[in-house]
DNA sequence: ACCTGTTTTTGAACGCGTTCAAGTTGGGGG
DNA sequence: CCCCCAACTTGAACGCGTTCAAAAACAGGT
């Protein structure tokens, strides 16, 4: 947190930080030693939770130190991203199969949203205790952030294959943003499903059926006359505040989200 | 977060904690003691941030213990509270004025939303240091929680009257939901400007001045046939899903939040 | 005044994430 | 073979939020 005080070795002075803190090329002993720590990690906070897992923990389980643990991992969070990797991961190829067989709308979206709770389910204990972290700006965590960049962008196109498959049309002005706004809704099943306690997240499930519909549509209804000019602002607005995929990050404003509730 | 450990004292074995934890009777020395604590937190807060602030140097500045400071307050996030009944109370006085002037819904949504910006303004930077907090559903700081019902039903009653004293007319299937779903609006922005780093928040600003018509256009739109379905269906799920005031909480479900941008 | 129980207050201690100066290893040039 | 520099590894130590047994202050009742 402080940058202040990571250079007093002074040294190398190395902009951020002395390790590697990227992959190591394959197949040398560091890469195996980095994922060691990884699996282990991933696995001890899915058997304990986030919280009870301590980094000491990890480390004496991967059979190293704690200080060489921070030397391949910047943080306790930095662990995490592999989470998002392989969820996203396991997503991708597990919707194939409904993007391949639905052309309805309504049933893509709720198939790909569905599909994700399933892929999901199994760290849902774990997101809850760890959802905190992703919601701070600062953190490498946040779905906003640069660090996620890679996940989220995957995610993003995702969302455009769920509209470009299908039988539908919509007001054109949409057609860039939609994905996005796609994007946006399922973070928000995630907030709603982070909260959710309900047995096999019942309640999400239950959301995602009478929403997918819904927002299906409404993506229809925007090609009428009465809503029209609606529909242009708030494509036009959405088209300055939303994340957007290239630019955005250098300019003044935040990475960002929406007005409030969309979907 | 064991509940186990607390009562290992056995002794009174009441439920919650030894403390109080709550308001003593007012005019005691305890009653002192406890906002002294407060004050200096919140004052320290401000000055240095949350994370930079110490529970050490709150009781050393405070003229007590720390383990004096745990007595009154739970944690650190319980020192926190304050702030948010001190904004809503603030946001409150401070938007009386233009519910009374503005007749327009755009105007007094933006109006609205403008002052709470306005009020929010020198604890921005705070604010993102313990928004992570906030957005842990175990966290008594989370706007969904427990302990923030009176801060939240406050708020959602002042939407209320935002819409009452507007000379609109929409969908009657939306009278009751929508003041929740304005409220749902404000998080959404409250999300938004906590990612802005641009100067004055102008970025949030901004998008409160495209947003506000376009939920009033959108509120006005409801009333229309085309729609009118898509209206009643959204109603329903909503009733169902969102953060209901006096009912939920007792049900399976989660407390809860919607289909859109988070909180 | 004294005993008695409750409320308040204390500060040392615990476990955590994280840092750092010092150590070990490994491989390429003399 | 040895030296050297970089990559890697170590574990003690730091500062934090939090806990707890014990001390102090207080409030009646006798």
């Amino acid at each position: 947190m402080d940058e202040a005080t990571t250079d007093a070795t002074g040294a190398a002075g190395a902009a951020e930080g002395t390790g590697p803190q990227r992959r190591p090329a394959p197949g040398t002993k560091s890469e195996r030693t980095r994922t060691m720590i990884l699996e282990t990690a991933l696995r001890l906070f899915q058997d304990r939770g986030y919280d009870k897992t301590t980094m000491r923990a990890i480390a004496q389980e991967a059979g190293v130190s704690v200080g060489n643990a921070y030397y391949y991992f910047g943080s306790k969070e930095h662990l995490v991203q592999g989470f998002y990797d392989r969820i996203g991961e396991q997503h991708a190829e597990a919707v194939q199969d409904v993007l391949d067989r639905e052309k309805d709308l309504a049933r893509r979206i709720r198939g790909v949203l569905l599909t994700w709770l399933d892929v999901a389910e199994p760290y849902h204990e774990f997101a809850t205790q760890f959802f905190k972290n992703a919601a701070d700006p600062e953190s490498p965590l946040s779905p906003f952030s640069e660090e996620s960049r890679g996940a989220r962008e995957a995610a993003i196109a995702l969302h455009r294959r769920t509209l470009a498959g299908a039988d539908i049309t919509y007001a054109p002005e949409l057609a860039e943003q939609l994905p996005q706004l796609l994007w946006m809704q399922q973070m928000g099943m995630v907030l709603y499903w982070v909260y959710d306690r309900s047995p096999g997240c019942a309640r999400t499930r239950a959301l995602v059926e009478r929403g997918a519909p819904l927002v299906a549509r409404g993506v229809a209804v925007s090609r009428f006359r009465v809503v029209r000019p609606l529909v242009r602002e708030i494509s036009a607005v959405l088209g300055e505040f939303l994340v957007s995929s290239p630019r955005s990050a250098k300019r003044g404003g935040p990475p960002d989200a929406g007005t409030g509730a969309p979907a």
